[in-house]
DNA sequence: ACAAAAGTGTTAATATTACACCCATGA
DNA sequence: TCATGGGTGTAATATTAACACTTTTGT
């Protein structure tokens, strides 16, 4: 047994104005002061590691609902990547939708959100934990139907196709992703209400099908 | 800071008689004496926890060296999962070939290959760990070329199927297979040779290749 | 010659792509 | 009416699946 600290920290991404957004921390205090950060925190001694991760989310974004979407990352536990002491971070990757609320939180006072692609320099090793969620969610929106979790309970498939854009930052023919997503067994399921107010055909809403799998996936990678 | 404690569990798989089988140990100590239990051990204070992954893997199995597959599969920190105290363990996967060497580590006196699917009741937390470590290495055959860690160096494209059978539960078809491995880019490399002393016509061997991903990816769920 | 395993050819079904085209709304 | 986005049809292409068939060995 040997004095470890266990810590939870956040890969919180969602996406405004088309653009896939982290949000991030300003720490107030040493080491890296001033420095931005992923949004953590200490592991209580009777507290559970998801249980953890999702009371750092509601501190740091003020949700706490069924909305969006939490898992494990990895854990990150080099000897030196905190200058305090031995350290071991589990990192989650939290997928939500554009809140309208504004984020905050306790000590959210310095959150913010920024271009998940194009982040400040980060404290620790952030850096390395951001690159790889969104790895994870790149590669997730692939064979999953999870970029549902960026949307809100009802969506359009326009909305659903904006995020696979700015996740994967490229375009998608609208037509062909419609019969795709609409086509996966279980991936949405239809409402039966229609948009208003857009300046187009309203569309159709839908909610997140019951699929935990996309069959066939949803592949983004080399197509010669 | 509070006193953690932080461990490393292996799920070690193989590939013998045609069977997927994961290695275990018999405690010796408790809790959970008697009981079988993934191999394991805390991580030492200076130590980096892929490095106490790869420590652990060569005291239980006696293999050092770059082959096979080692991965971080998940971190499993609930309060109560260890009655000695809190104990958090990072769970690795290992992907082996059939080593010719028995299992032969320092205090690898009680270990032993058990089927990977019917497992005997383990220690602690470690059957949902197993179970988590089978989904993700079936998971990964799909869309990695990972089915190749299974297999020494070099290996014919009907060891290969054997891997996929073996791990899916499934039979395939070895023309198709054949062709849709040989034809994925960088999956596998021919080295030029052909295997002897089989008993139909001798096959060519492969290494692996240089992809990190399969375009296309190998499905096997359900196809209608 | 025969059995066994490796590997190729072929075809039908299925999936993907590109894009023409129609639909329903606001202005 | 036009512009704007939603959604369907369709034909060319690519991929998959099923399986007949040929190749190369051991016995």
């Amino acid at each position: 047994m040997e004095p470890f600290a266990v810590a939870v920290d956040l890969v919180v991404l969602t996406i405004r104005a088309g653009v896939l957004q982290v949000l991030l921390v300003r720490r107030g205090i040493p080491p890296y002061r001033g420095r931005w950060a992923l949004p953590g925190g200490f592991v209580h001694l009777d507290e559970d590691l998801a249980a953890a991760a999702v009371r750092e989310l509601a501190e740091e974004t003020g949700m706490a609902g069924p909305a969006g979407h939490l898992e494990q990352l990895g854990t990150y536990g080099a000897p030196r990547r905190d200058p305090r002491g031995r350290v071991v971070t589990v990192a989650y990757l939290a997928l939500l939708p554009d809140l309208p609320s504004p984020v905050a939180g306790s000590d959210a006072a310095a959150a913010a959100w920024h271009p998940a692609t194009a982040p400040p320099r980060l404290a620790f090793d952030h850096g390395v934990i951001l690159a790889d969620g969104l790895e994870r969610a790149r590669a997730k929106l692939e064979y999953t139907p999870l970029a549902a979790a960026f949307c809100p309970p009802e969506f359009t498939v326009a909305q659903l196709r904006e995020v696979y854009e700015a996740v994967w930052g490229i375009t998608l023919d609208p037509r062909n992703f419609h019969r795709k997503v609409t086509s996966s067994e279980g991936f949405v399921a239809p409402v039966g209400a229609l948009t208003g107010g857009g300046r187009g055909r309203p569309a159709q809403l839908f909610r997140r099908g019951p699929a935990d799998h996309l069959h066939p996936p949803l592949l983004r990678g080399s197509p010669r």
